[in-house]
DNA sequence: TTAGTGATATCC
DNA sequence: GATATCACTAAA
């Protein structure tokens, strides 16, 4: 039996949050009640105004506002006006904490994800861990877990691009 | 390598 | 009001 990971899976550190989701379940139930189902394959995680990787790192603003916010709250951002990023917010009410949802087994890179997933703008704010139509499981699997460098951050400058925040789940035979 | 795409932030 | 930027992908 697989268990529905709750507020309080979310609410610690970014880093363990994103270490641990790495090898969880995402899924996804439509408006027509089919449930689509993937493997979270890569997370990464970013936080604190001090990193300059994440967007929060500018300030707070409207649309940062959410990752200032309660955890296990879901922030979507769309990316070059045509991709959706999915992120989940972690840690500490006022700590701008979340970790990106970066690539599923079967579908590897973030917008790949969500357009799968059909996730859009409207999930922005809602909540991953509630009686929602979106939400994660743990079925127990406990691959190993590799870092990395974060990608796609090239403007961060040469500390925040190179600090290894991305966790790769790598399931063993 | 380059085009495509649109919300957000930051400047007038 | 205008412009610059961006946690990407697909096609070449």
């Amino acid at each position: 039996m697989n268990k529905k990971l709750n507020e309080e899976f979310f609410h610690r550190d970014v880093m363990t949050v994103a270490r641990e989701l790495a090898g969880k379940i995402l899924v996804r139930r439509l408006d027509d009640g089919t449930e689509i189902r993937e493997r979270i394959a890569e997370t990464e995680a970013y936080g604190g105004e001090e990193d300059l990787g994440c967007h929060a790192s500018k300030g707070r603003t409207k649309r940062t506002e959410i990752l200032y916010g309660e955890s296990g709250v879901i922030y979507v951002y769309l990316c070059y006006g045509m991709h959706w990023m999915m992120n989940v917010v972690t840690g500490e009410k006022d700590e701008p904490q979340g970790v990106l949802l970066r690539a599923g087994t079967e579908h590897c890179g973030p917008a790949k994800l969500t357009k799968y997933l059909c996730i859009d703008g409207s999930f922005n704010g809602r909540k991953i861990c509630g009686n929602d139509s979106i939400w994660l499981e743990d079925d127990g699997c406990r691959p190993e877990i590799k870092t990395a460098p974060r990608v796609g951050i090239d403007y961060a400058g040469n500390y925040w691009k190179n600090v290894e925040r991305r966790f790769i789940a790598v399931f063993g035979e």
